[in-house]
DNA sequence: TAAGATAGTAAGTACTCACTCACTATTGCG
DNA sequence: CGCAATAGTGAGTGAGTACTTACTATCTTA
């Protein structure tokens, strides 16, 4: 069983050198990714990377074409079949909040493909993936405010947002102490603060 | 009234250099951000810069020492003398966002700063902002519990992590969207949520 | 107003980056 | 097996980076 074959077929190569850019993210800053650091991570000179990637920057949009559909494909599962919107709005979040303690360097991928002035591939995947993840949300906040379990004042346009900031809150508060481990223990007690903002009074 | 006379005195040159930083990081990614793009915004060569810094990382230091004054002394500006702790945060947050819609490349530096690898002098002024802000906000959710303002129970190191997320979902919000006015028409929808979530109810 | 101190210029240097290309090793199929 | 297609190598290349240095212009003050 050999760990690392030097010869791949290209979709294998190509994922290894995603998963790669997944790994190399949750230890340093994205932007600073060499190709160079990418072929060493995977034992493999820098030049093959451009034999199955037209450039840097088609790595990176297929990195957050990894993202976008391990995401939402994980949220879904874990929304799915439950009955209460509240519930299912809590497990995803904290189905979220699994996958970011997985893969810590996502959020900072995102953050940070967001922040480029051109509208990059890259970029326009990350704004597609949160227009899908939000489409996701109202629904939920609709459908809980109709089945009187939301509050029947609320802004469902602010509690999305609040919904990823919270998340963004906890990924900071992670960075400032440098260890991932705290977002999976601060999530519940946030998410409880969340949920209180949202709720029907009765 | 020359606008840009050629000779500054050090101390002049110095904050023109600062100032220029936090206005590029507005249009672009601060980590794109280059010694000579800073230059010539302040018209000058990029040789001069390195007469008044040591190097490119004093120059971000000073950037993030810049943004760790004006920051905190306007929140508190905000803040001093109001008598209600729940008023008093409002008020926090909202000169916080105004901060934010005036230098958009404020938290992008932050963020980007947060997420080196390596400790950065940047980066531990960032910690220390970060911080002493959260001091702020404990002292004043502890007043609000022990006023009757906020929930008895109130869970105050979740209640701090999620006013800064509550901002940097506002910041990623007006990063989807490419426009940071929205910031200040959703800042008030938002945090109406969060003070929800802090509330007594009685 | 002369001169020393300060600030800015222009042309460098060494280095790192993404990307290329001629060549070689491996794989799988008729 | 033989050979064509595929995957990887290693040594480039040029553009862009932070930073240096020898020189010059401008300010300040005795």
């Amino acid at each position: 069983m050999e760990r690392h074959p030097k010869h791949l077929p290209a979709d294998e190569r190509r994922l290894a050198t995603v998963e790669s850019v997944i790994e190399l993210a949750a230890a340093q800053n994205p932007s600073e990714i060499t190709t160079a650091a990418i072929a060493s991570h995977m034992r493999v000179t820098q030049g093959a990377l451009f034999r199955h990637f037209l450039n840097k920057e088609a790595i990176w949009q297929a990195a957050m074409e990894w993202v976008a559909e391990r995401l939402l494909a994980r949220v879904d599962r874990a929304a799915a079949g439950i009955e209460s919107p509240l519930a299912a709005l809590e497990a995803m979040f904290m189905s979220h909040v699994e996958f970011v303690v997985e893969h810590p360097g996502v959020p900072r991928m995102m953050f940070g493909e967001l922040q480029r002035a051109e509208p990059t591939p890259a970029k326009r995947m990350v704004q597609t993936l949160i227009q899908r993840y939000g489409v996701r949300l109202h629904r939920l906040l609709e459908q809980g405010k109709a089945c009187g379990e939301l509050s029947s004042g609320l802004d469902v346009e602010a509690a999305a947002t609040l919904f990823v900031g919270t998340i963004q809150g906890l990924v900071m508060q992670s960075m400032l102490a440098g260890e991932v481990g705290r977002i999976r223990r601060d999530a519940p007690r946030v998410f409880a603060i969340y949920e209180r903002g949202l709720r029907s009074t009765q």
